[in-house]
DNA sequence: GTGAAAGCGCTAACAC
DNA sequence: GTGTTAGCGCTTTCAC
């Protein structure tokens, strides 16, 4: 930072108080709209460059929400992130990133980070690792404005911005029932993580609602890796009872399915459908096309940045006021993996 | 923010002065460590937490740098933005993340942002829309660091981090004749974007390296989505000569390519042979597999990071030095689209 | 509608 | 090795 112009250069040059130039800047109701004019005027003619840092300083008010991810290079935040920003930039707060590379150290770390630069409020995903989450805590304790997206703690009372998982499962299911499949199957993941739970309840609850009989066997838990999806199909077909579908609870066991699928030479979707989750990129793009559950990420950014928003602006008047919870609509995307008696 | 604890109230409390509470925090050699465990000692106890927007208004320096980007939503600068802050957060920088949505006014706002914020310095992609770049220039003027990595302007002298296009393409080129093909095509982008001038210079080169006449009815010229590469898939049939492979400035378009292929029922890699360029990540997903060209993503925004800090940190001592321009490797990943003749 | 003055929390030059 | 002091550039009472 060189020397440069400030507020009491203008009020110099004006003939006028610092205070007033301010103000003036601020389009302060009291201020004559021609003092106002001569100090833009001036402001422009000087070359003058707010500085933002000493306003932070003194008004208290950073601008500033801290938004912590786990990576930046996963598709899904980076959408997130985008959403964010959208909403925020258009409102004139800055975005502080961080990254935690799934770690809690590096999370605890950033909470850290955001507290020393005094942000107005921090939106979070948790780190795969964490299972404490007292770092998190920390913060209410602090008054700072904490909201919660996609990875959340069953147990922790915060505001929350997810997708329903448990519906976008529920329709999936009953996609593959409606366009004719009789056996279904499902590839689950890590239960302790809710998104996975809620997505292996939707699934046993919509075989429920067609009263088709539940069976276990037909649940095969894993990674949700590729290859997690290659092994299913190894498995599936050494059941005496083959599945003829299977909702898998993340788009790239899905891709695993289909390539065990491709190499067992099964037809798709006239003798075995796939369903996936998340609706990653390449899902269009393989053969066949992969029907999936989008997750609605960019408005899932835009959503948790309002509420963060209204959280920060109303935290200056109430105080307490209730939790809330914000529940995004899944949207089923139908592609060839599953256009059985379709026309697409 | 609340009122919170500051070093006045540790310097009561241990009856010393603010300014040594300072320099014990800041680990000034001067103290006597001692003093700088009682003083660090009583900052946990209070449970202080520092500010650093006190601090930057004081030092000068925001410890923060100012990451401009497209869309953290594309791919590619996700994976940068991962690069950058590995490095900065590891040095105790912090991230200031803004988004042009290729607009060249959001572009504008965004560096009124990182110059209210007083950012140490700034790293940025330029928008596509942007054809004039004085906001840029002005910059250089207020003597903020600036480095511009990927999209770059050719006669704007700024350091810069890509990756080598052109040699990226010759390799890609260089590698279809090695495997066989005799008659090479090219689908190529907009010529304005040096990416994809060099990209195609780097074919052309390759070829003319190789004693094979350019055949300029080989090269078909689009916007590189998808829709194009189906399109040129036609054109090339429609040649009284067609190629038996052809190198894409860009994976989507390659992608195309293969779905136009497929449908008239080509086969890859032993009829035809298909090379793109980006290394995305449905290219390892899709079938056959696409060849590509890594653009190290995650490696250019470490470089990109650390050539900035270097320059923060230089720029205090010496004002004049010579502009740096880093070349990355671009990195062949051979899939099936061109797997023939070769063991994989 | 504007001025005067204090101070946000920190750092750094200058003492000794 | 520590104290003293003076701000960084801005906002914000309190005047009138």
């Amino acid at each position: 930072m060189l020397k440069s112009i400030t507020i009491h250069d203008i009020a110099r040059e004006l003939k006028i108080t610092s205070g007033t130039v301010s103000r003036a800047l601020n389009d302060n109701p009291r201020i004559s709209s021609e003092t106002i004019r001569l100090v833009k005027e001036k402001a422009k003619e000087l070359n003058y460059q707010r500085n933002a840092i000493a306003s932070s300083l003194r008004s208290g008010k950073s601008h500033t929400i801290g938004v912590m991810i786990p990576s930046a290079q996963m598709n899904f935040f980076g959408s997130v992130v985008r959403g964010i920003e959208m909403i925020s930039s258009s409102l004139g707060l800055n975005i502080l990133l961080y990254q935690t590379e799934e770690s809690t150290s590096l999370e605890k770390k950033g909470i850290e980070v955001f507290l020393e630069a005094k942000v107005d409020g921090i939106l979070a995903s948790i780190a795969k690792e964490t299972t404490n989450y007292s770092h998190f805590k920390d913060l209410s304790a602090k008054a700072i404005p904490l909201v919660l997206f996609d990875r959340t703690f069953a147990d922790f009372n915060v505001p929350t911005v997810v997708i329903d998982d448990y519906k976008g499962a529920f329709n999936a299911t009953q996609h593959l029932i409606n366009v004719g499949y009789k056996r279904i199957a499902h590839v689950s993941g890590p239960q302790q993580l809710s998104n996975f739970n809620n997505r292996l309840r939707g699934y046993l609850a919509a075989l429920r609602a067609n009263e088709i009989s539940i069976d276990n066997e037909l649940i095969y838990s894993g990674d949700l890796s590729i290859q997690c999806g290659i092994a299913s199909v190894e498995y599936f077909f050494g059941l005496k009872e083959i599945p003829d579908a299977v909702f898998a609870a993340e788009d790239f066991s899905a891709l695993g399915i289909i390539k065990g699928l491709k190499d067992r030479k099964v037809n798709m979707p006239n003798d075995f459908g796939v369903i996936g989750f998340a609706n990653e990129t390449f899902g269009e793009h393989i053969s066949p096309s992969l029907s999936s559950v989008d997750q609605q990420t960019v408005e899932m950014g835009k959503t948790a940045a309002r509420l963060l928003i209204n959280m920060i602006n109303s935290s200056k008047t109430e105080t307490s006021k209730k939790i809330q919870d914000i529940v995004l609509e899944p949207l089923l995307k139908i592609r060839e993996s599953t256009a059985i008696n379709l026309a697409l």
